[in-house]
DNA sequence: TGTGACACATACGTCGTACTTTTTTGTTCC
DNA sequence: GGAACAAAAAAGTACGACGTATGTGTCACA
């Protein structure tokens, strides 16, 4: 899943992220330079790069003659999809998946109600393609397809919004629907609830309804908070 | 007001960035890292990690034998506080200040709500704290002194919803209000209606009325896109 | 014994150079 | 004209040296 061997660089980085915020290296613990590049078995100019890297996403901090500390979550770039999918693939995922999508509760209904009132004829008939893909795939063990029409969908809402912050947040919901297909067990189809909601949404945006589009939005939010309640902790 | 100083590497960061993000080096065109190197009169290694930085930023591509060619905005990680920082300094700060607000519009509503149902008694207090200073620096051309208790306010605001993604949304705002503040020609104190109902926010948060926060706050945020619609083109 | 100044050790910061690898481009040969 | 091949260009990696800040410990002095 997470990219590699297309450069030393690029390991080093997505193991030390993965370790780090899974909280294999507690905030406060600290790394040596010379000591990852011996780990590793790299020069301590990719050590040195990776670090920086790091130190941007506010992981780590660096000082002389101390070291690399690792930083407390609460200054860590969470909106960063790098860090986001490390956070997925570790520890704790429920919480992350939870707080995610309480962001999703709120950014999606508004930016539903605006892509009700910008989407462009292409958008509309994209949405309810994709509507359509989500219906065709709700039944029988095709998790995977419906994944990837649920994270096009959403995306599309997303962009045709017009707001360039909303649209930025495509990746971060496909890391969430990813994990939530993925990392949950699924031994059901998707709700047939909220297939049918996508549905009537792609109705509302193309109607250019934005009232009907936010208020749709937040009950496919209110299920997806729902269905997080009853199936983690 | 941008770091510098404190290392080589932070300073070719700075300005490189917002060279980048300002439009300076459009999407497409190539820098090398010899040029770089030699431009600012360090050596390749300090570019290399200031590149990496960039490219984990989504800003640059770094391919061999073509060098480092600048993305399209669409790919730019928009919610590194860095790059925000960048931009609103940059050319195109209106558009940045109304997707910013209309982002804002979204989500403090929500987060005030859970806020109201969260809050511990410290939070309370200081949120009315802070609004009784805003009321107190309202008049008399005090604004950086009203911009310190605002963005105080609506840090805690975001603090108290006890949402890690939406208190890690407090640096963006704070950049919004400051920004707003900086840049925007201010010839009168802030609106009168504004202060009002940061009060009233204070008191729907303390007496635990999530309705009252929540709409409250849509009042704020509409008089702040308002504000914008008039100020800007 | 407590306190302050000074020296030292340490780990990051920066540099220069040499070498490797990938990818584009251009040339040659069929 | 097209395919295989050679050369060049630029980033990727490595290594070793020195610079620099800074935590720590020591020593002298009160």
């Amino acid at each position: 899943m997470t990219t590699q061997s297309q450069g030393l660089h690029t390991h080093v980085l997505d193991t030390l992220g993965l370790e780090i915020s899974s909280g294999q290296c507690p905030p406060g613990s600290v790394l040596r330079t010379d000591e990852l590049a011996q780990r590793f078995d790299v020069s301590r100019t990719v050590i040195r790069e990776v670090i920086r890297v790091l130190e941007s996403m506010h992981l780590v901090e660096s000082r002389r003659r101390v070291g690399v500390t690792v930083r407390p979550t609460e200054t860590w770039n969470v909106y960063d999809p790098q860090v986001i999918r490390w956070r997925l693939a570790g520890s704790d995922r429920p919480r992350q998946l939870r707080s995610l999508t309480v962001l999703r509760s709120a950014i999606e209904p508004v930016a539903a109600g605006l892509a009700a009132r910008h989407a462009t004829a292409e958008q509309c008939a994209e949405l309810t393609e994709r509507a359509l893909g989500m219906v065709a795939t709700s039944r029988g063990q095709q998790l995977e397809g419906y994944l990837e029409h649920d994270i096009a969908f959403h995306r599309i809402v997303l962009n045709a919004s017009g707001n360039e912050m909303f649209a930025r947040l495509g990746d971060v919901v496909a890391e969430v629907l990813a994990g939530r297909t993925h990392h949950q067990v699924m031994f059901e189809d998707p709700d047939p609830a909220a297939v049918t909601l996508h549905v009537r949404l792609a109705e509302a945006v193309r109607e250019g309804d934005p009232e009907a589009a936010e208020r749709i939005t937040k009950e496919i939010a209110v299920g997806a908070l729902h269905e997080l309640d009853v199936l983690a902790p």
